[in-house]
DNA sequence: TGCTGTGAATCGCTTCACAGCC
DNA sequence: GGCTGTGAAGCGATTCACAGCA
């Protein structure tokens, strides 16, 4: 779920949950998948496992999007993912900059799952001069000094921010000025905008402390095993094997 | 997302509810800030603000970890760092390889984030000859045919996944099979592993699309001109067009 | 007085189970 | 018979509101 909500609770015509807003583009991805080996119709049962959820969840979701299916048959490959890929906005194109073009940046900027979904990299900024007018990914880096026009010139409405942390609120706050009204922010901070701005927020570093965390109790776990007789450890052991599930993707609001 | 998991819910005595967990990291990062700048202690308000969240949830969040504040003052942030330290397990050294250094390698491998955490580049790890005995970040290059004997000489249990999609199935297996029993994936795929490891994904396309979607959802909303609730930066909004249907996908295939 | 800690109410997502249709 | 679509139950997370303590 993303923060920036206009605070009116239900405004929406056909409100779709954010949870299954999140799963689309799992779903998307393996009935892309399933459409390039020319797969005509696929049951819910065999896409959740293409796409690592359970069957009833996709029933559910798919049904906030309308009956695409057919009984005793399953779902056409190809019309669900073009309701998907409407439903997501992916039928129009969407303009992105990337500011911050360091090895993140850079990454990112080849990053080939872009432009094959609707995104195209418009812009690539960064605060080096030294930078500036070299390609990367093919594309000329541009100083930061012209972020506002570049956004205006190009239409950009959604920014991701691959900065240093300290950077980052600085820059957000340009791209907010800008126009921008979606962001995504690789730096480590809070940001803080406006309503109505969506900012995502990955970070490496927490991911892996969530990862510590579960390590760490599966080997306290291990040690445990043994006094069979112990209550608590016994608790442990029980939430041992439960994947973290996230299915909240590894992202959190900012 | 873990694909194998063993459906028992999670314990109730001891156990922290993920949604907390994987808030500590914010509260962490927030309460070293603090740290850094010698405060020596924090109202629940002030912190809940300074990472992001409303103050109800950070306190029933701390409830969890046991009564660490005092009431009338707030919490110190000295012991608070160190409680969260240690319930996540950064009290201890977790050395983490990372497979496939390209650029999305590269940058991690250069992300300050990791050591100051407790966490510690063992290893990187690439498939090319070419890249081996390379430094990136200080670190040489190792080739992907030692990685079963850098994952037991190191004691790593913990694997980090940059590699090109189609890779990263067999080098999960290959970490799985070595011992490393949490993974975060930064490929665009769904892993598939055996009970009692943790899969975290990291997917930037993924989180495009959601902001697409939000997007797509602000420009249709023109609209709703009810009461006042009026989004900020109503600057452009007319690129996004809903498609009407009828057509077929614009969607390119990956 | 001020702020924490927490039961209780609430919300939203997931899962179940089966009716409905092919 | 097989598989979708969905009301209803279940469950975890969030929020409320206030009791309890420095």
């Amino acid at each position: 779920m993303a923060t920036g909500r206009t605070h009116r609770p239900a405004t929406r015509s056909r409100g779709i949950p954010e949870a299954t807003v999140a799963r689309l583009p799992l779903y998307l991805r393996a009935l892309t998948a399933l459409s390039e080996r020319s797969v005509p119709t696929v049951s819910s049962e065999e896409l959740a496992a293409a796409a690592g959820v359970n069957s009833a969840k996709l029933r559910k979701d798919f049904s906030y999007l309308g009956s695409y299916g057919t009984r005793g048959v399953g779902y056409d490959v190809e019309y669900l993912v073009y309701q998907i890929s409407r439903e997501l906005g992916l039928t129009q194109d969407w303009p992105v900059v990337i500011v911050g073009i360091g090895n993140l940046g850079a990454a990112l900027a080849n990053y080939g799952g872009f432009a094959s979904r609707g995104f195209r990299v418009a812009a690539l900024i960064d605060a080096d001069p030294a930078m500036a007018g070299k390609p990367v990914a093919g594309i000329p880096v541009q100083h930061s000094d012209d972020l506002e026009k570049i956004i205006e010139d190009n239409g950009v409405s959604i920014g991701v921010i691959a900065t240093p942390a300290g950077a980052a609120q600085p820059v957000c706050d340009r791209l907010v000025a800008a126009g921008v009204t979606s962001i995504l922010n690789f730096a480590p901070t809070v940001l803080s905008v406006p309503d109505g701005v969506d900012v995502r927020k990955v970070d490496l570093s927490i991911e892996l402390q969530i990862l510590a965390f579960h390590e760490q109790r599966k080997a306290g776990e291990e040690s445990a095993a043994g006094d069979g007789a112990h209550p608590a450890a016994a608790a442990r052991k029980e939430a041992a094997d439960q994947g973290p599930d996230g299915d909240i993707p590894a992202v959190m609001p900012a």
